[in-house]
DNA sequence: TACGCTGCGGAAATCGATTTCTGACTACAG
DNA sequence: CTGTAGTCAGAAATCGATTTCCGCAGCGTA
């Protein structure tokens, strides 16, 4: 490998002018600048870049801890995290922790260890990674849920809200008999969206009936499971808010499995978007959620914390919009 | 920050013991051994990754340089990556080159000046960045298409059988006048594919028409043009290959448009599969790829070449499977 | 003329770990 | 009792850049 010395060599200056005239931080002859160019393009010479993160402390990677990639909601958010990055000079390390503490904490030791610029994570259930990177300090975006007790800057959704408008929109089609499959309790979007729901049934005059909701584990299984056994009651549900896109995936396929169909046997609404949702027929309506924005801003976020380490922590909340597809038409 | 001298320091040890302890790579007396772990934990020392990778000449990242992470193809194969990754030790930062070859070539670039150990990727169109790393001779792994004149790790999929495979089945159902959308010529699973599709005309005695054809870019836009043209032929097509999940999608949205279904007015096959194939009604009948495991294979293949780098480069070719769904139902 | 200030290049320290080299000590064979 | 091989701890070199510190030269001002 070429080094900063055999440049220095080749253009008869010290490896410090070297620095100096490749960094441009200091002025330096014209004629020595020139040397040392021709000396960089004859020896293709590149710098070393982990003896240069050595030197500064600081590397140019940022992890995003998310459950998993092929979810549809975390790719869209991670390409705009990594838009920014990529404007920002950052590259980003991909961590999938499958909603598992023990792999969210790996994944956060890891980025100490390797001295990672930042972090935009979105919280497994007990957190412990966020704890460890909150107590060492590290620049750290909290994505999609909060954590208690832990001050950071955080990009979140306005679930309630969201899901009060997705149900909201089913009672005015005129739907009373409405349950909801949402997420773990420990979850906070889980229960936020949970809240929705009650907002939205307290909002249309409609009694709070437990037996309708179910708490499911925001997958597939989970929300297949959970339809099924909403199907079994002695008075089937006429409509249906499922709170993710994998359960309400989950609850179509046993929908589908038992020749039901959206909505005259059951309207549905569902909470974040999938992607092509208009080509699904019939197609599906759902409280969307600006995925791509969210990455965006948590990568402006970390760019900020990085630039500023004692700016007192920010919280931005956006916004989600309902789509009214077909799945939610109103009722005859 | 904490470094192994603080550790040696409080131990009563050197530093050269702290990292034998740490490694384990030497005996060291258990009396010494214990002291270290104990200073260790008080100090609540973590190793500094910069520092090690610097001193021993590679990181423990690999990179994934693909098109786009939220085409379902990649994200899929990317996960599979990462699965391998985690196992191995490594991390994987993720490159979105967009099939522009100066991202491409700017990832190549920081995949050298970071010295990371390894990386997957799937070219562009001139394969720019592909060049710089063959010549480095970093260890590299092909997926998806051959370049020519490089000579590297690939993981592939029989692009052609796949093609022949479903088109033949379209002949198989009655349909003769089938139109093709490949992508652009330069890319070798679009020629693969379309020689697939002439393979299975070929071999079902229908003659080759090339105004059948059209050279899209691989984008949902690009299928819905391609489309468009299509159907403004003197006589239209009965049926449609369409040689990726993006253009697919946009020849199905044009069809929506007109008011055109699927297999009624036009049979429809896809190459690649979409998530949720099934729940679109009519679902869509694809030949689809085995992206998880590509992922995964060439993580497997990359972990090998790091390994031993001497080793002649190997290439696995995967099959593709046909889905056979509703867009493509037989003729009446 | 003397003094101070500025601009710029080079020597050397620095970042924090790993690894080579050296030397002390032990054990065992002759 | 001596010589040799083997173990293991510590000192110091090392990875390759950046940056501090120092010294020299040139210029302006009193």
């Amino acid at each position: 490998m070429t080094t900063i010395y055999d440049v220095a060599r080749r253009s008869g200056v010290s490896p410090a002018t070297v620095s100096r005239v490749l960094s441009g931080r200091r002025n330096v002859d014209p004629e020595l600048s020139e040397k040392v160019r021709a000396a960089v393009a004859e020896l293709r010479y590149r710098p070393n870049g982990v003896a240069r993160n050595l030197r500064k402390a600081s590397t140019n990677l940022w992890a995003v801890v998310i459950s998993d990639i092929e979810n549809p909601f975390f790719t869209s958010l991670v390409r705009g995290l990594e838009d920014v990055a990529q404007t920002e000079g950052y590259h980003v390390v991909l961590c999938n922790s499958d909603e598992d503490p023990a792999k969210e904490a790996a994944y956060a030791s890891a980025v100490l260890t390797e001295q990672m610029a930042g972090v935009v994570i979105s919280p497994t259930s007990t957190a412990d990674g966020v704890q460890v990177l909150a107590e060492a300090k590290t620049p750290m975006v909290l994505i999609d849920r909060r954590v208690e007790g832990v001050e950071a800057d955080s990009v979140l959704v306005d679930n309630e809200h969201g899901a009060t408008e997705g149900v909201r929109h089913l009672i005015e089609g005129g739907y009373r008999r409405i349950a909801c499959i949402t997420g773990p309790r420990r979850v906070s979007t889980a229960m936020d969206r949970l809240a929705g729901y009650r907002a939205a049934l307290r909002g249309g005059g409609i009694r709070y009936d437990k037996d309708l909701v179910r708490h499911a584990d925001f997958r597939e299984a989970g929300g297949f499971a959970a339809m099924e056994s909403l199907l079994e009651l002695g008075e089937p549900p006429e409509a249906l808010f499922a709170a993710n896109n994998l359960m309400t995936v989950g609850a179509l396929e046993c929908l589908a499995k038992r020749g039901l169909r959206a909505p005259d046997d059951i309207a549905v609404v569902g909470f974040d978007d999938i992607p092509w949702a208009d080509l699904v027929v019939p197609s599906l309506t759902t409280v969307a959620q600006p995925t791509y924005e969210l990455g965006r801003t948590a990568g402006l976020l970390l760019k900020d914390r990085i630039a500023s380490p004692g700016r007192p922590p920010s919280t931005v909340t956006l916004r989600t919009e309902l789509h009214i597809r077909s799945t939610s038409a109103p009722k005859p």
